[in-house]
DNA sequence: CGCTTAACATTGAGCGTTCAACTAAGCGGG
DNA sequence: CCCGCTTAGTTGAACGCTCAATGTTAAGCG
């Protein structure tokens, strides 16, 4: 293990404005989201993608995947809004460890309910604030990260990320 | 109130990138920390702004605006790094309702200990796999960001932040 | 000076997330 | 067929964060 490689000054400052910008802007997200539909921006990307996808229903495990969650957080996550009546869950018929998660009408409209501030709230802070270009931008550089994280070396290394080997 | 101006495809991939790319980024950056070092990523910051300061302490408020916490987080977060020994609360001599954090000399050996960790998961997840054009372009990103949402007349909005008036 | 209002910081309850342990079911080779 | 391994999903405890309420001291102002 070599020594450390710090930041360069150019290379800190925008690690750090990148970092406080997002916490900033997700603590600002979520404080609307739960003030004015009383979810959590988490439970927000768990409507979205079950709205958008067929038949209104996901496997546990591909939403999992889909919100870039843990499938306990999933679970846990799914229980209240069941308890809710924002959605159901129904065995799998092809595979009976299976569950499936099937998006209410109650569900749909308090999802119909919630975008339209909170779509306002990601321009405000965030779209509007930002030239085309840099809204290109903002998305190669997020593509770039994903695909990083989401490589078969990396998921391997999930539970155990130190110091790794430079592929 | 008008009709919603729903994101265009372009922003949509934008801002779903940089979620995604945010959400897999700061989970990595918590699991690595709390397995290694066994703190969260708001602690190390914490450490990180108390070892950069004068007399290596800080007011609480300036402490809390510094890592862009709640008063209330802050608090919680000092108490139990109190317990561990990190670091002290002392009370401010210039104004009796103040407390000054201050970091031992445990506490900065723990943040010693866990910064090459944390940095080498930094670039390896961030900084390494962007391009300096796409550093500088991600630090001028998140500055309009911060900007945006420091500004007075957001803070105001901080605790009622609805579909707002564009100034 | 005395009163009201604002700022500093903490507290406890409630909620969401994490981690590790666990059940149940599919899968593959002898 | 059955044994071991993997995958799907859930569960409970521990922990951190949020929100609202509280105590305390400083500031503003007539």
């Amino acid at each position: 293990m070599g020594k450390t490689r710090w930041l360069s000054a150019s290379e800190q400052r925008a690690w750090r404005a990148y970092l406080e910008a997002t916490t900033l802007l997700f603590d600002a997200l979520d404080r609307q989201l739960q003030r004015d539909s009383a979810m959590p921006h988490a439970y927000y990307e768990i409507l979205v993608r079950l709205s958008e996808a067929d038949g209104r229903s996901m496997r546990m495990s591909e939403l999992a995947d889909a919100t870039r969650s843990s499938r306990s957080r999933l679970s846990h996550a799914v229980a209240r809004l069941e308890e809710r009546g924002w959605l159901e869950r129904v065995e799998c018929p092809t595979d009976k460890r299976g569950q499936i998660a099937v998006l209410t009408g109650v569900g749909f409209a308090a999802l119909e309910a919630a975008a339209p501030g909170h779509v306002a709230a990601v321009r405000r802070h965030l779209i509007d604030r930002l030239t085309p270009e840099q809204v290109t931008q903002l998305e190669q550089i997020g593509s770039v990260v994903v695909a990083g994280l989401e490589s078969p070396e990396c998921r391997a290394v999930r539970a155990a990320d130190t110091v790794a080997p430079v592929a």
